[in-house]
RNA sequence: GGUCUCGUAGCGCAGUGGAAGCGCAACUCUCUGUCGAGGAGAAGGCGCGGGUUCGAUUCCCGCCGGGACCGCCA
């Protein structure tokens, strides 16, 4: 519970992610709120000679002090002559009483009182004191004192809110987003914020201990073809010409490696002109890291010892060290991802074998390829859901991609489900042998060809953990996934491309592999996962001209594609460009994550929506008709649909 | 570009082919120990367009808007 919380009121229905949103978080040394504020001008004061005091520093030791406060008001309870208001600002919330004992109802004061409202800025002076025996709220940090108010000044009115800020009731994302301000003024929004700064600064100060130094890159730079869509900024000195915004400083920092800054970071914006989604917006932060004379173990070390930094100083959380590794084989043999949630087992199980020539024609059929894969995920107390439950799930696994799904369940009196039928003793016995399957759980039957299935396994395995409700957002579980294939091909062209980014150098001794059997090489290429979700990914680049041209051939693109969109950088990597690698984290994800939060525009001030829309400052928007024209550009609407 | 889902009072939510409801907020009155204060009163609404129907907030179609996901995201 978030120490400014006065009420716990919890709503039946309320949404995991809310309750999440109320996972208890170890209150980092950075964020403990100051108890006296004497930075504030005089002309704000109402009495300088008492302490301005925050709302959320008051204690019993405090009582018969003259103090001073600022702050919202948060409620008020108005006992007709007795007046209570919470006062709020970021550092908690002080109960203010208006008594008729000290206050004559008829008192300036008291008459003040009864006209706050919601929102309203006040300052008031005051004597704190111990609230009556029985009255304390052991709730609020201040419950156990009061502060009685002498004078009032409102420093601002407020329209009524259209969403109540004292409330736990959340409003629709779109309301929250048109009024930023308000939301922010939430407890929860605070928190995230404060969050995010000090796990900004957690990095920040941790790579300054390893002697990595901060280097801005620039937001106006060249565009360079794949990857996601760039934003395009016109230039309106050079007409019909464009920036690009950034998808990531990749190329810039490699350029700072062959600049000999030896170890660089950066708190990096990044723009991507793709769809949003929970986990991703238009605009995003990553920190940026790069290294000169390192080989992918070092890179490893440094990037998980800055998380597992970085969780100690902003959560107090003890992570593994070393963090556990998984080749992308393992994990998408095991997981069915490249990104797995490694808070629960549920492993998936490959039983080609124990269908392979049995009863069950269709599976029986897959096994005989090893293109394909028959995967078991088990459903601890899966035994007991109904037939419709499972029809659920069957069409769930359809919306993964499945083309059906298959399941038995253990139950005392035998086995049931869809292929119960061809399920005699023997493979019963041989299924609850190789997944650990007891009385009461249920298999689910996944084939497909490899990828598919593991896929939709996959899926299957986490929306398990869901409802068993093993995915807890108070653990973490990273963990590096590596040993990617450096090419991969493009299902629609079947042309080779990237899998990660063209500056992927292979791993050591594969360059043979490179016109024999490409698809073949490893690349020197990991990814942070935590969660089930990709914290980041890098890679150890290529450093020589010769091999990045050999691998831009290889992408397709010609000698004057690669002069005209690399030439700056192949130029580069011609003066003696030193062996370097590097790695990115999200920031949003890191901090998304580090809340409890399920969306990461919980854990950013101004965010977009799934339009990729600022609702609270309408944007994108039209332009004056001379800007278009100083940019030498034309609007064309699209044809009317007929 | 697609799939799913939601749209009822300022906010959060019920509900129905035949007279529109609850909680909070806001407004008036009341109330001296509340902390989701309490009591009384009054005010306020079915996203837009089309269709089916005697009748549509309800059923159908389209549009707009929010969200989740797929595509996309080197």
């Amino acid at each position: 519970m978030h120490r400014w919380s006065a009420g716990s009121r919890t709503t039946p229905t309320a949404p995991a992610s809310r309750a999440r949103s109320r996972t208890n978080i170890t209150t980092s040394p950075e964020s403990r709120p100051p108890y006296v504020d004497s930075s504030i001008s005089q002309f704000l004061r109402m009495s300088p000679d008492v302490p301005r005091v925050t709302c959320g520093a008051l204690t019993a030791a405090d009582v018969g002090r003259a103090v001073e406060l600022n702050g919202w008001v948060h409620r008020r309870r108005d006992h007709g002559g007795l007046i209570f208001i919470d006062l709020r600002d970021w550092t908690g919330l002080t109960q203010l009483v208006f008594n008729p004992a000290t206050n004559d109802t008829q008192s300036a004061v008291f008459r003040q009182a009864e006209e706050l409202r919601s929102e309203f800025v006040v300052g008031v002076r005051g004597i704190v004191q111990k609230r009556p025996a029985g009255t304390e709220n052991p709730k609020l940090a201040t419950g156990e004192i009061e502060v009685a108010v002498e004078s009032i000044r409102v420093e601002n009115e407020s329209k009524t809110p259209p969403f109540v800020v004292a409330s736990d009731d959340e409003p629709a994302e779109d309301v929250r987003l048109q009024y930023r301000y308000l939301d922010l003024r939430r407890p929860r929004m605070q928190r995230n914020l404060r969050m995010r700064h000090t796990i900004v600064k957690a990095i920040r100060d941790y790579f300054d201990e390893h002697d990595f130094v901060e280097i801005e890159t620039p937001n106006l730079i060249k565009s360079t073809p794949e990857g996601a869509r760039d934003y395009l900024v016109p230039s309106r000195v050079h007409r019909g010409t464009f920036y690009a915004l950034p998808q990531s400083p990749q190329i810039l920092k490699q350029i700072l490696m062959i600049g000999g800054m030896g170890r660089y970071m950066q708190i990096a914006r990044c723009f991507r002109d793709e769809d949003p989604r929970a986990d991703r917006q238009p605009e995003f932060t990553q920190v940026d890291v790069e290294m000169t004379f390192v080989e992918q173990d070092d890179v490893l070390r440094m990037m998980e010892g800055c998380v597992r930094y970085v969780w100690r100083r902003a959560l107090g959380a003890v992570i593994p060290d070393p963090l556990p590794r998984l080749t992308y084989a393992e994990a998408m043999t095991r997981y069915g991802s490249d990104k797995p949630d490694l808070r629960f087992g549920l492993d998936l199980v490959d039983v080609d074998d124990l269908f392979r020539g049995g009863a069950f024609g269709l599976f029986a059929s897959l096994a005989e390829s090893n293109d394909n894969r028959i995967v078991a995920v088990r459903w601890p107390g899966g035994a007991a859901l109904s037939r419709r439950d499972f029809d659920a799930v069957t069409e769930l696994a359809k919306q993964f991609g499945a083309k059906g799904l298959a399941y038995v369940t253990f139950a005392p009196d035998g086995v049931k489900g869809s292929i119960a039928r061809f399920v005699d003793d023997a493979l019963a016995a041989a299924l609850r042998a190789e997944t650990r399957a007891e009385d009461g759980d249920a298999l689910l039957f996944v084939g497909d060809a490899r990828g598919a299935a593991s896929d939709v396994a996959g899926k299957l395995r986490l929306e398990i953990g869901d409802r068993l409700g093993l995915r807890k957002p108070e653990d973490f579980a990273f963990c590096w996934v590596s040993g990617f294939p450096l090419f991969e091909k493009d299902p629609e062209t079947g042309e080779i491309t990237f899998s990660h980014h063209p500056f992927t150098s292979p791993a050591p001794g594969q360059e043979a592999l490179f016109d024999s059997d490409p698809l073949a090489i490893t690349a020197q290429h990991y990814d942070l996962v935590l969660n089930g979700y990709e914290l980041g990914s890098g890679s150890i680049r290529n450093h020589t001209v010769e091999f990045q041209r050999k691998v831009f051939r290889r992408l397709g693109l010609g000698d004057e594609q690669i002069e005209d969109r690399f030439g700056f950088f192949m130029e580069a990597l011609a003066y003696g460009a030193p062996p370097h690698g590097g790695m990115a984290l999200g920031i949003d994800r890191i901090v998304m994550l580090a809340c409890g939060e399920s969306s990461i525009r919980d854990v950013i001030a101004f965010p977009k929506n799934q339009m990729a829309r600022d609702l609270m400052m309408d944007a994108p928007s039209t332009v004056p008709d001379q800007a278009l024209r100083d940019l030498g550009l034309r609007i064309v609407q699209p044809a009317p649909v007929t």
